[in-house]
DNA sequence: GTTATCTAATTGAACGTTCATTCGGTCGGC
DNA sequence: GCCGACCGAATGAACGTTCAATTAGATAAC
């Protein structure tokens, strides 16, 4: 019958209201009381949602790993130059860690933390793969060096990140126009050069 | 008289302690009782070298702080090449951190957390200022390309993190050729093509 | 050389607080 | 009047911190 059981949009809340906090106030400063005055539940909703504050993260995180996988590869088109879409898969994940700061202190707290080595979803694939997909399909086509994808996922999303973060903390303003050039950077290290 | 007080040795302890538990257990799973007991001491001990776990945390920060700053240029000689500098450079701060794979989780940790925020030693010079008078130098004396030297240090930095993490989580073991790979790939995207 | 005295380091049980979680009860739709 | 979503005070475990008591070591007195 698949009855339309609790409430999604109050689900949704509590998730939402989960990372603002863990984003601004990281894991210690983020008590579950808190969680659910700010999402405008009662303490005792969230564990009818979520069995436990542990769960309650690892969603968080199967959440986020989403939205980025989605805003990832938009506007993606497989006939266009593999540079151009190099410069748009940058722009697209560096842009949205911008947007979304929380997204990225969120996930900085999350990997280097236990949470990861016990949440069985680890074992799967990752956003990072999908990244790697993209260069080794790259670099089968003669578009990159003939470097191992491993090498250059980490060179790309490091570099993302730590743009992303420069431009959070406030140290540096990235117009659309310097993000290109930080992708240049990369580009010009990894592409062939046609002679 | 300048009497010896205190014990230096434990203090350290108390810190190497902090490092480790915090490095494979965050924040939470760090309490005090176990950094005490881990460190070989009691847990009011703690409180005669440290007031707080807030300012034992601030003082961890900058004592790793100062090992990075001393692993990071050695063997930096002003008379080599400036390719030669950039490679001894990236080798210097990725292989300490592999080496120290606590500092980098701990780091991790601590950067993306409320702590940074309100302490004062933030508003000084941090490491990557360091990076950025390097990479400024490189600029201004014809090695590199005329990019904002605030555009050049997150592709380095977080490269090498990135990198760092990629080998410390077992995805890929890195060489030390293959971290010269790495290495190539950003100094080919940043360096004055002589024609 | 021995004993007494003082000081500072160290201990760990105890305290008060905060937190995740529970559960008896309320409310609204059907 | 039944059911399930929802509430929030209550619970107990865990934590950071305190402090009275103990120890270690140095100095002084004899």
């Amino acid at each position: 019958m698949n009855v339309q059981l609790d409430n999604p949009e109050k689900k949704e809340a509590i998730l939402q209201s989960t990372l603002e906090l863990i984003g601004s106030n990281g894991f210690h400063g983020s008590p579950m009381s808190l969680i659910a005055k700010n999402a405008g539940v009662a303490a005792g909703t969230i564990y009818h949602y979520f069995p436990s504050k542990e769960v309650l993260i690892f969603e968080l995180y199967a959440h986020i790993k989403k939205g980025i996988e989605q805003a990832m590869f938009k506007n993606d088109d497989q006939h266009q130059s593999f540079q151009h879409r190099f410069f748009n898969l940058f722009i697209n994940v560096c842009s949205y860690y911008i947007r979304n700061p929380n997204v990225l202190t969120f996930l900085e707290q999350y990997t280097s933390s236990p949470f990861v080595k016990c949440n069985p979803i680890h074992q799967k694939r990752n956003f990072n793969q999908e990244m790697i997909d993209f260069f080794n399909y790259g670099v089968e086509n003669g578009h990159l060096k003939k470097i191992d994808d491993h090498l250059l996922a980490p060179v790309f999303h490091g570099t993302i990140i730590s743009t992303a973060k420069h431009h959070i903390t406030g140290r540096y303003k990235f117009t659309q126009e310097s993000l290109l050039n930080v992708a240049q950077i990369i580009w010009d290290g990894i592409k062939v050069n046609k002679s």
